[in-house]
RNA sequence: GGAGAGAUGGCCGAGUCGGUCGAAGGCGCUCGCCUGCUAAGCGAGUAUACGCUCAAAAAGUGUAUCGAGGGUUCGAAUCCCUCUCUCUCCGCCA
């Protein structure tokens, strides 16, 4: 959510930065709203002034014995006014809230203004990909090859995009969340964090999945749960209408969760194998910094996703998305994109955003400053390190060799119990 | 699921028959004084949001907030209703 005191005052930049992401908003609407709101608020209150000095008053005079009856009178009129002006208030406040809560944030001046994802520039590449003396697999083949994912049977039991992994799979899967897990713990500073799966609207809310993106979520008949899209929301929210200690920032957490999507709008897309699925894991890092160091974060945050396909040895590049294709909430974010030799393309793999105080302000997150009064919204960011279904499909299609075996990874071996190939029923 | 108890400021904890309560007292914290050092002692300060005044900052001022929402009343932390959460006991359960 933007400032609404920042837009008030600087509507015309506002709406320019808005339009380089292809939606300016409604800010005339904005603008209006506000004023009646001000001056309805104004006239409330003292209104409001006028009956407490009243009452205290009256106080006075009972306290003394004495008859206050026309007084009371008065003021009961006084009072029936004010109802009705704090229900305009109200609506006006509703209508307001609407529109903030619909408008997304403004671009970083770092942004690089394009209209779609074909406009994010490269910022760097790292690896070499690989070269195959035979015709590489896509990794939906090698895994059915190998015996180690089974999609006809995932389809059995929960339909189109949903995965089931056996022996080796499962086990790969498990060793990369464990690899990742410790990486970013016991090297990079994260404070691991188990959450809960399912939450209510107003974590939604407040990381900005709600009110505008509700049909891409799972909700839970029998309560006013959703299923979470990632562990952004429930790992944001930890700290939700909470006042921090400058000192106890950055806070940084790393967690392991299922992901939910309905992926509503994307048929027809990557329908086979493992790269759009309705339900997958993914280790996600959550950071709440001061506003002056949110920007660094967002480097070093990047880089810690990096480290993990730097150690599997995944050719990937950074791409620095464009203001047509900044997420709703992000002020800036980069995509880590992984090579996939099975379909000769790179495919996100990670997205590393600061959200600055967009989300901090719709969940109430502050700080005290040290040494200043009052308080101040932290910045918030997050990025996948990473999606873990998709790092199994980028070692697969990257490590197979010309009889369909799978090399795995050095840094993968002690948690695959020193495995070091994966074969035909392994 | 059944029965009961509770929810007040960073923490603990008072709030009488509703009347000036943003809320006593204590602890903690900050600043100052005192003191060889530390401790103790003394003094002052110590919630948040939204308005308004102001070029702005500082400051001042108004309104709201005692789990949340609604009601009664001239006036509610105090009375009534609904909801949420926490705790205790019983039952059930991975």
């Amino acid at each position: 959510m933007l400032d609404a005191k920042f837009l008030r005052e600087n509507l015309d930049y506002a709406s320019s930065r808005l339009a380089t992401r292809g939606d300016s908003g409604n800010l005339d609407l904005f603008r209006d709203l506000d004023e009646e709101r001000r001056a309805l608020l104004q006239e409330t209150e003292d209104m409001k002034a006028l009956r407490n000095a009243e009452s205290a008053q009256i106080g006075a005079l009972r306290k003394q014995g004495l008859d206050a009856r026309e007084r009371q009178d008065a003021v009961r009129s006084l009072g029936e006014r004010i109802k009705a002006n704090e229900e305009r208030l109200k609506a006006v406040e509703e209508k307001l809230s609407g529109i903030l809560l619909t408008l997304p944030n403004l671009p970083h001046e770092s942004v690089p203004v394009g209209k779609d994802e074909s406009e994010n520039p490269e910022i760097r590449v790292w690896g070499e990909k690989p070269v195959f003396d035979f015709d590489p697999l896509p990794h939906w083949e090698l895994g059915e090859m190998l015996g180690i994912i089974d999609l006809p049977r995932a389809a059995k039991l929960s339909g189109a995009r949903f995965s089931l992994l056996t022996g080796a799979g499962a086990r790969l899967e498990r060793a990369l969340i464990n690899f990742m897990l410790d990486l970013h713990t016991l090297e990079h500073g994260y404070t691991e964090v188990l959450t809960p799966f399912m939450v209510q609207p107003p974590s939604l809310t407040g990381t900005a999945q709600l009110p505008k993106f509700e049909e891409d979520l799972f909700h839970v008949e029998g309560g006013e749960y959703y299923l979470i899209p990632t562990a952004e929301v429930p790992v944001t929210n930890i700290h939700r209408e909470e006042i921090l200690a400058e000192s106890a920032l950055p806070i940084r957490y790393a967690a392991c969760t299922p992901c939910f999507r309905k992926e509503a709008g994307s048929h027809g897309k990557d329908t086979r194998g493992l790269v759009r699925l309705h339900q997958f894991n993914k280790v996600e890092l959550v950071k709440f910094t001061r506003p002056e160091d949110s920007y660094d974060e967002l480097e070093s945050l990047t880089r810690d996703a990096e480290e993990v396909l730097m150690r599997l040895g995944l050719p990937y590049r950074v791409v620095s998305l464009c203001t047509g294709d900044l997420g709703f909430a992000s002020a800036k974010t980069y995509d880590l994109e992984v090579w996939l030799p099975g379909q000769q393309t790179y495919r996100e793999i990670s997205s590393c955003s600061n959200f600055e105080d967009f989300q901090a302000r719709r969940a109430q997150i502050r700080y005290r400053p040290e040494g200043a009064k009052g308080t101040r919204l932290v910045h918030t960011l997050n990025g996948s390190g990473l999606a873990v279904g998709r790092c199994m499909v980028a070692l697969l299609e990257n490590f197979q060799q010309a009889d369909g075996t799978v090399i795995i990874p050095e840094a993968l071996r002690p948690y695959m119990g020193g495995m070091e190939i994966i074969t035909r029923g392994g």
